[in-house]
RNA sequence: CGGGGUGUAGCGCAGCCUGGUAGCGCAACUGCUUUGGGAGCAGUGGGUCGGGAGUUCGAAUCUCUCCACCCCGACCA
């Protein structure tokens, strides 16, 4: 591609209202325009790389077996009444009517739909296993659509349906898919953990997260340094402290604090380590009453983990101050579970403290050296807190390290709901109906977009993995229109590349070489070739890695070398 | 949905308080010069001041109303 002929759209400033780096870069690079809120059209250069994206999904899906199809983005009420979901779905699913007032959607995920054609196509278990996919555009009403195409309401995304006749061919189906998975993002060329997002883990994973790391991410990801053990930290079990917990060595006493409501307030103030220290959470109980969930103070509630708990409202609410102060008769901020007559669930790390500190459940007092079994009741204690780094990790393998991380794939195992709530229905070898068995496969393929640069940029805009790149090369003449010289050496080192398949950007815009050095780092061309006047009367050009540091000169005459090395060809 | 904020040229903003018919930087266009890291000079074009209604001799500016967008929260997973 010539410059002369692209629409290169390149912005100086960034526009304010882009938050993350992804979102301001795809902007100045050019890649993206917004229309309304989380809604967005991709421009030429933009959907280079959703293209390069959509292909490596495609051409691995393919290779385990899937078969594409493409399926409507409209679809209409009555198969969402099937199967249950017109109803359940919230204000996420864009619901409008046609001209006839019919009811209908925008479709935000396409199970309805699949599960429509397989039952009106497939009659018998001898065409089974199945799996169809399509790469096609979702709509979700996001109430709060933001960082550009990473969160919007309309996207791209892979979407793959299995059917098998029995959970062993599901699981099956399964691990193919799983397999795919780390085929395309070992392709993407991008740092990228599998991770379990099933709870309990017992037996085989059912449900797993692709997740691209970067720093900016929004979900915490939680690994075994010496096991292949990775999971969302939200599934993540706490274990029990090993240690037997310490005998109490001081007596109790109450001591006041004035104005002391936070951990931070009582560390800094009394001089103990939060983790010493108790920090008691009330939420709502089931009934309308109150329960008190208690954590060490360096730790964090799990909101998943609180809610299964006995007697404790799902989803949980934490309790208004009002409320507590009625109830309880103190103000947050100087509770404990020392004479606190609530149900009161403590935490394993919580509750193997001794010579603790806690609130006294007297406004601006707190306790020094209390001690569970002594003070107040021996808890029984459960998991309710997140795990932080250092935790061992659940399968007794190594400890854990925390990193963030942004979801962009989810495979999972549906069974057999959507068959039979909307009776898709098979003969099985014995000639009786059966509702077969489905999984279903995501990749967010416009997040993974966003997903990329979020893991890959620097001062100067994007560098994309080799891949995922909307060219894998420029070619910056300097003085390209006034020297016959560069312009020959340029048009000629085009051309060659144009003929071996290099997608190649000569920027051939009469620019000073300081504008083509910063558009061509900004929208992350991996590999740059420079040819001045300078260089060629020394028989020379310059090469430079969108990483490097610096450029080099290379001898002239070994120009097609150098691209066969650099691209790997033959 | 609650709270906060913003809408003025393609982008970033000033002007609004105190009403007098719109300005700056970047970008664009023309010409000349310049040409190895976002050039210089000279000139040019471009705005329903988010929409509507009102107050006023006169509204970007004051009032009311609607809309759009952004941020925080809640919701959703």
């Amino acid at each position: 591609m010539r410059a002369s002929r692209f629409h290169l759209a390149t912005l100086k400033e960034t526009p304010v209202d882009a938050e993350i780096v992804s979102h301001q870069l795809m902007l100045r690079a050019g890649m993206i325009r917004r229309h309304a809120a989380g809604v967005y059209s991709w421009l030429p250069l933009g959907l280079r790389v959703l293209r390069k994206v959509e292909q490596i999904v495609r051409e691995e899906m393919d290779a385990a077996g899937a078969l594409e199809l493409l399926m409507p983005s409209f679809q209409p009420s009555e198969l969402w009444q099937e199967s249950g979901r017109w109803d359940q779905f919230g204000p996420e699913l864009l619901r409008l009517k046609d001209r006839h007032q019919r009811d209908a959607c925008i479709g935000p995920t396409h199970e309805e739909i699949i599960t429509d054609i397989f039952r009106r196509e497939v009659a018998s278990y001898r065409q089974l296993p199945l799996n169809f996919y399509q790469i096609q555009t979702k709509f979700r009403d996001e109430i709060r659509p933001r960082f550009g195409v990473m969160r919007s309401r309309e996207f791209i995304m892979k979407d793959a349906y299995s059917f098998d006749i029995d959970p062993q061919g599901m699981q099956r189906s399964y691990d193919i898919m799983d397999q795919a998975y780390v085929n395309i993002f070992d392709r993407f060329g991008l740092d990228y953990r599998a991770v379990s997002a099933d709870s309990g883990a017992i037996g085989g994973s059912t449900s797993q997260e692709f997740h691209v790391l970067a720093d900016s991410g929004e979900d915490a990801i939680a690994f075994s340094d010496e096991s292949d053990f990775a999971a969302n930290i939200e599934t993540v079990e706490a274990l029990p402290p090993a240690a037997e917990r310490a005998a109490p060595t001081a007596p109790m006493e109450t001591v006041d604090t004035p104005g002391m409501h936070t951990i931070e307030d009582l560390a800094r103030g009394l001089g103990v380590s939060a983790r010493q220290s108790l920090k008691t959470l009330i939420a709502e109980a089931d009934d309308g009453n109150l329960v008190a969930l208690v954590l060490r103070g360096d730790h964090e509630l799990n909101v998943l983990k609180a809610e299964r708990l006995d007697g404790v409202a799902s989803p949980l609410r934490m309790a208004q101050r009002e409320k507590i102060i009625e109830l309880l008769g103190n103000d947050i901020g100087s509770l404990g579970p020392v004479g606190l007559n609530i149900p009161t669930f403590v935490d394993h790390a919580a509750a193997q403290l001794s010579d603790f500190v806690c609130g006294a459940n007297q406004d601006e007092k707190h306790l020094l050296n209390a001690n569970w079994g002594r003070d107040c009741e021996e808890p029984e204690s459960v998991d309710i807190r997140n795990v932080v780094e250092g935790d061992p990790s659940p399968n007794g393998k190594g400890r854990l390290k925390i990193l963030r991380g942004i979801e962009v794939g989810h495979i999972f195992q549906l069974g057999q709901k959507y068959s039979e709530s909307m009776q898709a229905t098979v003969l099985d070898e014995q000639g009786k109906t059966a509702f077969p068995y489905m999984g279903c496969y995501g990749i967010g393929v416009t997040r993974v977009v966003a997903a990329a640069i979020e893991q890959n940029h620097d001062d100067n805009g994007i560098i994309w993995p080799d891949t995922l790149a909307p060219f894998q090369l420029a070619i910056c003449p300097i003085n390209y229109h006034k020297s016959e010289l560069v312009r020959q050496a340029a048009d000629e080192c085009y051309e060659q590349c144009r003929a071996r398949g290099i997608d190649v950007f000569l920027d051939d815009r009469p620019l000073r070489p300081g504008v083509m050095f910063s558009d061509m780092e900004l929208i992350g061309v991996p590999h740059r070739l420079v040819f001045s006047e300078r260089g060629l009367a020394a028989q020379q050009f310059e090469y430079k890695g969108r990483r490097d540091e610096s450029a080099s000169d290379q001898p002239l005459d070994q120009l097609n070398d150098f691209l066969v090395q650099l691209f790997a060809m033959p």
